[in-house]
DNA sequence: AGCTCGCATGACAGCGTTGTCGGCAACGAT
DNA sequence: ATCGTTGCCGACAACGCTGTCATGCGAGCT
């Protein structure tokens, strides 16, 4: 090693070498310095490791070349808890509740929110509230505990009061694919009723006059929502609605599967299907490819590979990353003090029909 | 409101109700009351709420409500930051760095580690690298900063030794899907060569001599692995290698659909391909569609709608969840207390054969 | 009455960091 | 020689919470 040549830092002529390197030697056995540690080997007050830790000014360059070489030395990592403790602020993180990571539509949700923490340097907690109510909330407030800057939320549960005293002490929720309950938050949500008839208006242009629609469970919004889309455009074109031939509650791809079975066996079956969500079309796909039979699909919710399949599906798609980034940019608008009423973002959706000359009804 | 009955509490007849009620008021206004807000507000001592807070014994169930009522009243939520610091811990959440969030390969594993670090009572943190190593850098010595109780990381760089001080602080990392570079730590991988090849002989037996491979980036661990795979099988089967119809580099579906059109094109066109990924596989499907050829096509991961599609694509498939399950439960096993040298788990891959009767050699 | 004992509660320190302020040397200007 | 002034650095308190120890008090015993 180099003999250090500041001779003139008198103030450190008695600690020598020596002593510095057994107090760095003792430390490298410990485990996670502190920044006093670290002042400690480098001979200096705590304060000027802080400094240089912060980047802060008034430190000779001399001075945080050393800290710089202890905190080498050490392996020191600033610890993130206590800087945001002392210093008032939160986590530098968002809370983000979903239904559950692995299914694509939220992924991508996901995945546009962190897009946007990215951006800001902020991180991203996640959970998968699997649909329960319960779930949901224990995420939501295990979130506040963290203090998380802000929670973004995919609803589980109709009934959000239980926020109203963290949103009364400033955190900030947005909820996204659906709506909150009970309360007043922004929220951002696709047009699931517009969507929807789209994609009903095309079976009907192409002939279809009994269409049938599996839904998932009616105590998601987006199944009421789009069932109310299907039941428009039914309406708007006339055809009378067959009240045996929509199905809801169909929250697996193997229970969509069943009901398609199930309206495929009538006598008078449908000749095409409106599918729900992604979940359903799949289910949908299955009962055709088992049954070999063969009805016109239009689902919700785009299929990455849906250009691909046998059966061509036309679906209702949207960009799902979109919504998270919306969401997430609207978080963090609030964050920085928009204090407007809170609002409703709704971002469209677009019909991808797929498979021209398939699927016309006879 | 109900008056308090509790005459024996002398030492409180003088605070009087009015006055809680006061000091109530006040902090109602106040954004995130602390434990002392708390005490104060239930006329007790702060440790005494800390007491109710942390179920602690000791405490008469009166004085438990009272303090409960306060907390109501105040929506008090413990500082979760705070409590971690003064009890030393860490911060009872997992870091994941993987490459896309949105992938369902990646999502797939992430929902994996949240089934384990939920039954744990841990959060999750995560991050996405896009395959770039100072992003995957960055975002790990993020959640060291944060206080981690350990890393789960799917490489983006091939040098892993800026995790060396961590590791030897007491961060636990696990690798999956692709081992660390320059420093030793559990690994959970898959079984890249021996599911390629398995999927290979399978083109084999259906009589392909003239068989194409399109991989990801050579420097990718996976992408190597995989082209060993393949160059195995051909080797075993006595098939001739020609490199001019293995195309590595195609780190996105368009190169991949580039790529498969290239090899399409040759005056002698491969008969069958191999794709390395699902991204590949979806790419190899475009160019198919969209030149009209046919070959056999084998993929590693599983496509969720394999088995629907117009060209049957049979595919190397796994239990992605549990490459994350198998992750979190090492990292778990290491944090209590497991000091085995570093292990490798390989976890088997099986063969989804589809579309029997389809794209056999002619 | 005096004693011990156990129970409920409170006072106080400290986790690792940052904010505030104050000291001290070196400097140019009077 | 004196007086600000500036630049660098350190002492100290505090963030919100928990661990340790002390305290007061009534019950139960001699």
């Amino acid at each position: 090693m180099t003999v250090p040549t500041d001779t003139e830092t008198s103030q450190l002529t008695e600690s020598s070498e020596t002593d510095r390197a057994a107090v760095v030697d003792q430390l490298l056995v410990k485990e996670r310095p502190t920044m006093l540690d670290v002042a400690n080997a480098a001979g200096l007050s705590l304060k000027t490791v802080s400094r240089v830790v912060n980047d802060e000014i008034g430190v000779r360059p001399e001075t945080a070349a050393r800290v710089q070489a202890a905190i080498g030395q050490l392996g020191f990592r600033r610890n993130d808890m206590a800087r945001a403790l002392r210093s008032g602020q939160l986590s530098r993180t968002l809370g983000l509740v979903m239904e559950d990571v692995s299914n694509p539509f939220y992924s991508a949700i996901a995945r546009g929110v962190e897009e946007v923490t990215r951006e800001r340097g902020l991180m991203l907690v996640a959970g998968s509230s699997d649909e329960e109510p319960d779930r949901e909330r224990e995420l939501a407030l295990l979130f506040c505990e963290r203090r998380v800057e802000g929670l973004l939320i995919v609803p589980a549960g109709n009934d959000h009061r239980y926020l109203l005293p963290e949103l009364r002490l400033g955190t900030t929720a947005v909820f996204i694919d659906r709506p909150p309950g009970y309360i007043e938050a922004d929220t951002v949500l696709l047009d699931n009723v517009g969507g929807t008839r789209k994609g009903v208006e095309y079976l009907v242009e192409r002939g279809h006059r009994r269409i049938g629609m599996i839904g998932d469970d009616a105590a998601i919004f987006t199944t009421r929502e789009r069932e109310l889309g299907f039941r428009e455009a039914l309406f708007a074109a006339g055809i009378p609605i067959d009240d045996s031939i929509i199905r809801l509650g169909a929250h697996s791809a193997g229970a969509a599967d069943e009901s398609a079975r199930e309206l495929l066996a009538l006598p008078d079956p449908p000749t095409a299907i409106y599918a729900g969500n992604n979940r359903i079309t799949f289910g949908v796909l299955r009962a055709l490819a088992a049954t070999g039979k063969r009805v016109a699909l239009v689902g919700f919710d785009d299929l990455e590979l849906a250009e691909f399949l046998a059966l061509p599906v036309t679906v209702i798609a949207y960009d799902a990353a979109s919504l998270g980034r919306h969401a997430a940019d609207l978080l963090l608008q609030r964050l920085e003090g928009d204090d407007r009423p809170p609002q409703t973002v709704i971002l469209p959706t677009n019909l991808v029909v797929r498979g021209f000359g398939e699927g016309r009804a006879v």
